[in-house]
DNA sequence: ATTTAAAATGCAAATTTATACATTTATTCC
DNA sequence: GGAATAAATGTATAAATTTGCATTTTAAAT
């Protein structure tokens, strides 16, 4: 199944970036970008996917992905940990993130620690990083992800 | 209603201790422990503790506090030159070990010293190994041979 | 101590989520 | 390719969880 990746990133976006209280309510988001499938295939995706679902102040219960708080990440991000970054390249289905001499250890360091499912590991030069993604993760879905925790940061080709 | 605290307390007590995957069964440890409520209280003190229900690979979902931090697992391979070593990835035909910080060269080089017929190479930076296979060599047959070396190795990807 | 308000609980029903089973779709192996 | 095997999905249903409402208990105030 070609899309099932796809879908289970979608899920994986969703669910990290607005507050979803209920399998319909994903359920209808879904639909409504083009996803069909049933409520029992979303239950099998979120406990592939390891999403559990806890008590919430504002909306009753959210789900929640299973590695740390997203709060948590963006904080870090926003102030600080990403100086010197300043291309972002994709080659042979992974990234190449060229830096300021001496930041790439620094700057990977700090995506490794967004705990990012897309992202399978990195390695560091002086000022070369080399992101590599999970099998399954398209360059886009990569893209998207590093606009989102990246904002400002020059793409050479796409 | 004589003490609902001292309940409560409990219930934290017993999902931080054991794998508990439905609330019918807390309910019965607690009756056994003299606690008389019903399955609706009992929702509602988890809601109460913001306690989340995850999957779980073992029992199919687990209750766990909010406050429950990953303890990154640390592999005992101390007589094999491979402390350190902590999780094992497959992507593009590659496998990504990740390391303590600072252990990836050391590990590196023992794998290097393996002089095993399927590892064609490997980098290392800081807290990543890249493992590139000789050609011909699967995925499976690389899983087979650090199993077979590195025992108790967490898989990420499955 | 009596009244009053708030909190906790049980019951039953509604809602939500998980799963057994059958079927379809993809993958692997000759 | 085609058979055999495994994976993914839908349907229907079961299981699990949440919640509205009525009632009881606790706490607060006078």
């Amino acid at each position: 199944m070609k899309n099932r990746n796809e879908r289970l990133m979608e899920i994986r976006r969703l669910i990290g970036n607005r507050n979803i209280s209920s399998q319909e309510e994903l359920l209808k988001i879904l639909e409504k970008q083009g996803y069909e499938m049933t409520q029992a295939t979303l239950s099998r995706d979120l406990k592939y996917l390891k999403v559990a679902k806890m008590p919430d102040n504002q909306t009753g219960y959210v789900y929640i992905l299973p590695d740390k708080e997203k709060v948590v990440e963006e904080a870090e991000l926003s102030g600080q940990g990403l100086t010197g970054l300043i291309s972002l390249d994709f080659s042979q289905g992974m990234a190449i993130l060229k830096t300021l001499p001496g930041h790439a250890s620094s700057i990977a360091y700090t995506l490794d620690n967004l705990d990012a499912y897309e992202i399978a590991g990195t390695i560091a030069g002086d000022d070369t990083i080399l992101l590599i993604p999970r099998d399954g993760v398209s360059q886009s879905d990569l893209a998207n992800l590093l606009k989102l925790r990246i904002p400002g940061l020059a793409k050479n080709s796409e």
